[in-house]
DNA sequence: GTGAAAGCGCTAACAG
DNA sequence: CTGTTAGCGCTTTCAC
């Protein structure tokens, strides 16, 4: 593997010259900056990212925290995250906290960023102090996407006005008695979501005077195959609502599914709304609020990258954007 | 951010005898390694990894390529590298091919790697010869998950063999009106899984004798949606066959949903039977012949990691294990 | 425009 | 058991 000495002593040249051409710095003649590119294509030259990290203290690397891997959300941030900062310039070191236990979690942060990452990009997870205090010794930029994260800024829908305008969709539909397909994400560390989501249906709905039974708010958990068990049981109950707010599409899907399975006809008999945007939410008919998890991804790479190379630190961004995309799965309720 | 150096100078220490209890190196008496690490704590001392990757040449990194996040298969490989690569003390530096157009591809290997990474794994990605060349010019161990790929070791299921594996299970029903859901993966770089697979489920069903019409092999590209589509489209016709067999569990979700949404029942008009054993094929009773990412990921990792520490090159592994899980979407045709 | 020299933080002989 | 001495490959003053 070639080394800039190597070229320059190719070359007749320092390696500061050299150093100073393959990085396009100025002061350096149209000649010889032509000579060294030459050069270094010629003897198949690659920067040593250890050398340069260690001599800048800058590694082009930013390190990506995520719950988990298999799911809509999460690896939609972190397509996000990977595709803005490739095209930055900087590597994404990932770290998938479903690997360890409740145990390896505290010790991450330091083992983990071995100072290898210029930033921190933390994905769907709560933190306890402790952990906090250990991400804030690192001293280098941070943020969260998804719910908010105290002690750190973060990127993301708001989850009631997202929740608000699914249920909003449903009354305006002219529906009255609405279920809620919730629950806790088991994987993300963060409960956040999940209560502020079911609040803001409790509230819209009761705000609009609708029929919400406790028995019509389940749980599944943020799975689809959870869903699907508890839409099936909610729907062979001789009470049930006419449409179902569900706050995720996996879940959705799941209660889709389960629906057709026991014969409901949707929308006749029950409605189906969600929150999401899913990539397959067009194919199955499945009226929901969208978002982008990649924009928000890219939004948090643009920010710690631009703090990275000496911008002043940026501001909690405002929420980001949703838009309501009604298709078949829902419709006025049957009377 | 406390160096070496300082602590040696905290405690009247020379570098290399702190660099050597921190490490648990032999030859340093206990006290003073207690000491040292004590004041590493205390001090909130992290190893640099661009120094000490200098120093060594090793970076203690992997770099993992995939073709897109967003899919079962992909997310598991890579949740399983990532899982084992933690244990073994590796970070993960991810790189998304999805982020790239055609022009990128061929040039990503150098840039993106700057030898910052001590090995390479390659996620169901087919490269060209200039790209091969370009990674064995990386001089370090590289294996592929997934299909074959030309000039490198791969981990993954005989694609053949699992194919016919879900195809006998359906002539061993009794089915010898034979469809399958295939098509190309449009993210994968590779078309080699598809095609062995359509190549495997002919020949199984007219080596049986069974009846397979050309209208009944149908795409839908590996995507749930698509799948829907054609499945949708398929079933609609007049001719159509018993069972469907679909190349994966995400295009047989996609089918079932079709099936459904048309009034077929599954498994007494038509059975479907798939490959992939993804985490929602329990709760929604798709009979399948399972594969396990994670552990073809970890397998990787692990082969990897021992070469970087020393160990001869590994050959060419088996193929990995499947094992058919019959559920409730396929049973014997109606007569 | 180019070069010389110091240094980033760590590891690895080689001495003692 | 511990210390000394060179680097690893790059960047960055400071000279010329």
């Amino acid at each position: 593997m070639a080394t800039i000495a190597q070229i320059a002593a190719e070359l007749g040249l320092s390696k500061s010259t050299v150093s100073r051409a393959l990085r396009g710095l100025p002061g350096i003649s149209a000649q010889t900056a032509m000579k060294v590119q030459a050069a270094a294509m010629r003897l198949g030259y690659v920067r040593s990212a250890a050398a340069a990290g260690l001599s800048t203290g800058r590694q082009h690397a930013v390190g990506v925290v995520v719950p988990a891997l298999n799911r809509w959300f999460y690896s939609g941030v972190l397509s996000g995250i990977d595709r803005q900062l490739a095209d930055l310039g900087y590597d994404v070191v990932l770290f998938d906290l479903d690997r360890n236990g409740e145990a390896g979690a505290r010790l991450f942060a330091r083992a983990m960023l071995r100072r290898r990452v210029d930033a921190l990009i933390v994905v769907a997870a709560a933190f306890a102090p402790e952990e906090l205090a250990e991400f804030a010794l690192l001293e280098i930029p941070m943020i969260a996407v998804g719910p908010p994260v105290a002690g750190m800024r973060s990127i993301g829908v708001d989850d009631a006005a997202i929740m608000t305008a699914a249920t909003t969709h449903a009354l305006e539909l002219g529906h009255r008695a609405l279920g809620l397909l919730g629950g806790y994400d088991v994987e993300s560390r963060s409960v956040y979501s999940a209560s502020a989501r079911e609040h803001a249906f409790m509230r819209a709905a009761l705000t609009a005077g609708a029929r919400v039974e406790p028995a019509w708010m389940i749980s599944g958990g943020y799975r689809s195959s959870a869903a699907m068990a508890a839409t099936h049981e909610l729907f062979q109950r001789p009470s049930h609502p006419t449409v179902l707010v569900c706050a995720s599409d996996e879940m959705a899907f799941g209660a889709l599914f389960a629906l057709q399975r026991l014969g409901r006809d949707v929308p006749r008999e029950i409605s189906v709304v969600s929150i999401d945007g899913h990539e397959y939410a067009e194919a199955y008919g499945l009226t929901t609020c969208e978002q982008d998890p990649r924009e928000q991804g890219a939004q948090a790479a643009r920010i710690v990258v631009a703090e990275i190379e000496g911008a002043p630190a940026a501001a909690q961004p405002p929420p980001s954007a949703f838009t309501l995309t009604v298709r078949r799965s829902s419709a006025p309720p049957a009377r």
